[in-house]
DNA sequence: TCCTAACAATTAACATGTTAAGTAATATGC
DNA sequence: GCATATTACTTAACATGTTAATTGTTAGGA
């Protein structure tokens, strides 16, 4: 094999594949968001606060797809900036609650017009169909691949 | 709607979908190469350079998918393991050329068939033809995304 | 009740992601 | 041939990813 046809092999594989696709969607909305002081982490908690209501870390760092420490360590960031706020939960010593703001809110709701119509663009360069097939499939992949080697 | 509702928007969007199958793939490979000392993004950089042979840092960032200022501290832990080594180009004294070194090629030799063990177990999860597929729709994502916002 | 296991969150340590700025070498236009 | 821009790589600073260990709290079983 060349060293054409084996490069070719690894633009293929799945996670660099995943990677790039990623890396292409994020790249418009990175932008926006450093303008607004915002990575693209913290905007996804802020989005699931918002609309999710009060959330314990667990559950925030399960919808938000950020791990336990990294949450720990953005949460007091963005509490430092006022736009959430952490509380003890009261039926469970060991879980923290966490909410927006009104401050906190206000903020999401500058910048979300702004990711939607992101977003927007997106979705009519790829087409409407072929992100829904796009997305099934990677729901499909995630579910069989976790069945399958657990 | 309902918190659940908007939660499921966010589940469907783009960037997390892409970002969940990913961790989903990644899940897989990361005790293996954690047992051999091994980072995912290490192994990209072995990856390629065992494929494509010595390589400027510029390319190797690019196939690799890795950022510059990443890849410059990368490679001093590889080339700290004896893994790589590195020489300024002759030509063109700005570049720095890197390849695999014959313990790094054997190590790679290594690691590499149990690598693919595990592709291959989520190739057969998930069918080599949806594979395909996703693949297919995944590269026509970033070709029509990149074109679009520029 | 008491001991232990399990759980939630955190801390620590190291690796990478990300942007901006810096350094050295090369390319370009005049 | 020289001033300038461009290029390749690096450094710096901060944010997050990742694993392991720690702390405090709750749950379960003898």
């Amino acid at each position: 094999m060349t060293a054409e046809q084996l490069l070719e092999k690894t633009n293929r594989s799945l996670p660099i594949v995943l990677l790039r696709a990623r890396e292409s969607v994020m790249a418009h909305f990175r932008p926006m968001l450093a303008a607004h002081g915002l990575t693209e982490q913290q905007w996804r908690v802020l989005r699931v606060l918002s609309e999710a209501g009060e959330l314990d870390a667990s559950h925030l760092a399960h919808h938000a797809c950020i791990l336990p420490p990294s949450l720990t360590r953005m949460l007091k960031t963005l509490e430092g900036n006022g736009w959430i706020v952490g509380r003890r939960d009261k039926n469970d010593g060991r879980r923290m609650l966490f909410s927006a703001t009104e401050e906190g809110l206000r903020f999401i709701a500058t910048v979300s017009p702004k990711g939607a119509a992101i977003y927007e663009e997106i979705v009519d360069a790829f087409g409407e169909d072929k992100l829904r097939q796009l997305v099934d499939l990677l729901d499909e992949l995630q579910t069989k691949v976790n069945g399958a080697a657990k």
